[in-house]
DNA sequence: CTCAAGTGAGACAGTTATGTCTCATGAATT
DNA sequence: AATTCATGAGACATAACTGTCTCACTTGAG
């Protein structure tokens, strides 16, 4: 069922996340399911980092549908994103470590999409004043992605306790990224 | 020679973090070099991946010695840190995305040194008053890492020129930690 | 109870990467 | 010029993973 599918994605996910090159056994059992079985619900490699890729994106980009980034002023808007984004770092982890799935056309532009959003916020936030402009928009919105993924391998390390994950994300995000009275630096 | 066991390391570091599970074929060719001479040089990938991480540690280690982490205050240091990080983002890199590493004792055990050293830094700051208190010490390095490894991708990409990315991580990192005189949010 | 559907276990061949080897070439040293 | 030495090319057997298959077992519906 779709259930179980989700079930089988989310621990591939996240076991892929540990191991990258792990074996289609290895992520077989993971999930808690045979190798044959898995082979019958995505045949071959491929069709699983497709499928997982695919499915890493619905979440990202439900995550920042549910931060609505139109409401309210860019940093409280940021961090609502944070907040949505904890929760699937498995999966936006192994967005960034499977580099099999580069160059595919509909992950690359999913994850355009994505980040052309999260730019906008970012740039609606340099306009309006609240957010510093001396940092190109795009860096902000890689940067929130790095954070988000750097944090989710320190809570699945045992660095960092799972519910403060978000509050430390978004605290050293907006804080590096609003605008403050003293730019200067020595 | 020595240093051409140095550029078979850049390399190697280089097109891992771009294909985590190329053949040592590909890594051979990527460092200009045969197959056979890869493999009289490390014999097998095992030991290809071992002394990549030692060699990256070595020169993260080196990068922090050379950030001098222990004089002036600590945002400066930790700029320092950043500006000395970035130009070997691609052995950073590999560090995290290569988990063949990981439950090597003297590999952990390197990393732990360097974290700890910049986990002090860190803490310094905090204890005199220059960053922020409520995000823990570890996190702050972590972040420093993830940024650093998030914005060589970047650059690696096309995405942020090489010459911007020392300091949009670091006037993001300073700006997220330092104690600012509103960390009051809505 | 019967049967259909899904699952796990395992066998099997094909493919790919690995590790080791030999040999010829070319460059550097003497 | 002669020779040493590292390299590149390639052959070779081995190992690991993959994709496909069959079969027995469980489960749940009718």
């Amino acid at each position: 069922m779709s259930t179980d599918r989700e079930h089988v994605l989310r621990e591939a996910a996240r076991h892929l996340n540990r191991r990258p090159a792990a074996s289609m056994d290895e992520i077989a059992r993971a999930a808690g399911i045979s190798r044959a079985t898995l082979h019958r619900m995505y045949p071959g490699r491929d069709a699983l980092a497709l499928a997982l890729g695919s499915r890493a994106l619905e979440q990202v980009s439900a995550a920042v549908d549910a931060a609505r980034l139109d409401e309210g002023d860019a940093a409280a808007a940021l961090r609502r994103m944070v907040d949505e984004l904890m929760p699937i770092a498995e999966f936006l982890g192994f967005l960034y470590g499977e580099n099999a799935l580069v160059d595919n056309p509909e992950i690359d532009a999913a994850w355009e999409a994505v980040d052309s959003r999260v730019t906008a916020v970012v740039r609606r936030g340099q306009q309006d004043g609240s957010l510093r402009i001396d940092l190109p928009a795009q860096w902000i919105s890689e940067a929130a992605f790095s954070l988000a993924v750097g944090a989710g391998w320190s809570v699945r390390d045992g660095r960092l306790a799972r519910r403060d994950a978000p509050r430390v994300v978004a605290e050293l995000l907006i804080g590096g990224v609003r605008r403050g009275p003293d730019p200067a630096v020595s």
